[in-house]
DNA sequence: CATGAATGAGAGTTCATTCAT
DNA sequence: GATGAATGAACTCTCATTCAT
């Protein structure tokens, strides 16, 4: 694949991002997707040949636009809180965000792929997390910065939460204050009694 | 409806219930019901006239088996507590049920509804369970079995947390164990400390 | 399938003939039935799944109609020769039948069908044909009506004949005298000599 | 067209020779052959702009193959006799041949030419073989080899039953066996009795 | 000459929905 | 009420063919 067509995915794995954001997967067929690059039906078929190879390609290219962001926020030696804090930041933005979320796409295709015994993105994306919250907590505890007796077992309880919220904000609805309040009491059971 | 109608229609949503546990609710097609009720496709519409509709008389069916067994297993001066394991009982068993569950129908529906700003099955079902979560708490703390500072906080994280489980177990895997520790976590931050 | 469906069934299988007769076997499309038939794009897949499964069921349409007239024509105590000689002549008009003849797609359907080491329908057919053919010569040898040693062989021989003038008339001009005399030619082979 | 361009076209036909010997001639698309050869698209419509003119291509550059192979096998001075084994085996080559023959692309090919009236290339070869045919029994039995009245109408009758057993070779299932005792048969039939 | 991206026509197939019986 | 045949819209996917580079 040359270098012009390598552009031309990119156009479409972007613009295909907003169709699945607006519709979520299942009932995003290949017609939206044509429709929405403004190209000919069988243009779409010499880069991709389902929605769901779409949908992947987009979760791909999502996940290389998040990470960078990431990093740039700390400062030079941050604390394990300061990570912590800032890790909860970008959750709260994604539990919020309404307009641009990927989330009930995901949602509904990890469905599917479960069915059919699949490791889903959204479970690597869960373990993942998972990680990161036990290595921070457990340093953190450590560093006497909180005080986490099972740090796994507590890394997974925020996860939960977090998943929950991020559920409860895309079938109910569901405001900042509620977010932040949650946030808080999480922090409160991490930080040392004093 | 005449008696024998109304007797069709709730073999119809037996049999549309097993349908939507198979195949979450969007993949479901009118003929799915059709072929699982060994009708004709000209009768199904008598009853209901779209997926929806069906799945919507499935869910308020469903509804009005769960209560009553809740209240027979209690003893007739249930604490508090008793009432609030019953509680955990029933959630765990949701949350492990991966047969005969509807759960992913209703998230996949429960999406397609929220888009259209519609107040969802779903999202009335949490509200419920945090009023319930916060009454208890209320008089738990009241009576001294819990210790809980802000009832109505403590019943919202401890919905989005069992909300969270329920997700990963339809796009992850989770077992028994990790939901009994996440449960007895909760209950540590309940129950009051000595 | 009720009366009426077997009705348009077989309405679908004649029309489908002329179809098959018109374009062979492989370029026949599910359009191309549907238009000859007249009738809806779905109407057509309530009775047949594929163009495949139609050309089968003309098959056999058409092997049920060609029998009965066989027996017709012969009288109450043929001899071996009035027996051949029917045979025979049914065979000619087979050669020289260009209008509405199946031969050709069912040619196609066999390539298609050996490549996939299926048995074929053509094979059925001409080993039913050798085998009637040896019958006759050995019952016609004992009677003394024919004169021939292996008449297995002999069988083949008047089988891959007749299919060669089959193929001919279809790939290349074939003018019945030519076939008076191959025919008269495969008789002076088989008759006693003296 | 340069030297570097016949190159080429060869090279095309060489490799789609391949291709309609593997899948026939209907079903083989443009795209099968540019595949095959690995060229562009646009490449492959610069020296043909259709599957069938590729097809006669093929055909052309197959008969120029062919003869110079039979020449080489015979003796200063054949006999006839010599000249009709030669043929008899060369044909028992090409019915047994499964692998390598474009048997059933020419077949198909002619089914659609000659619908359309065309003069068939099998056709002409079949006339090639009569005529060469009659010739040797001709010459054989006026050179006492033979004993054939009627010339044409045996050289006709023997390319009838090779080509029926092409025809079943590609339909049925055919052995070498079978093919030596047809051969047999129409040896006898030539060689004069005594 | 050669490339390969792009097009659009057209085939296959499925489904919600209607309607005569 | 109940049936199931029939419709036609919508979707997936593939190919021959063109054309800017």
């Amino acid at each position: 694949m040359g270098n012009k067509s390598i552009q031309k995915k990119n156009y479409i794995i972007e613009k295909a991002n907003h169709v699945f954001v607006k519709k979520g997967f299942r009932s995003v067929t290949m017609k939206d997707i044509v429709e929405a690059c403004d190209i000919s039906r069988g243009g779409l078929y010499l880069y991709f040949d389902s929605t769901e190879s779409i949908f992947r390609a987009v979760l791909e290219a999502e996940s290389a636009k998040v990470d960078p962001g990431l990093a740039r926020k700390l400062s030079d030696k941050p604390t394990n809180n300061d990570i912590l804090t800032l890790f909860f930041y970008e959750q709260k933005k994604a539990i919020l965000e309404r307009r641009g979320s990927l989330l009930v796409a995901m949602y509904e295709y990890s469905f599917e792929q479960h069915e059919n015994k699949e490791k889903t993105l959204l479970s690597n994306q869960m373990d993942a997390s998972v990680k990161f919250l036990e290595d921070i907590l457990k340093k953190g505890t450590e560093a006497g910065e909180f005080s986490v007796d099972d740090h796994r077992l507590m890394a997974q309880n925020i996860v939960y939460t977090l998943e929950g919220m991020k559920l409860m904000s895309r079938t109910s609805f569901l405001n900042e204050e509620d977010v932040n309040n949650q946030l808080v009491l999480i922090m409160k059971s991490i930080l040392p009694k004093n």
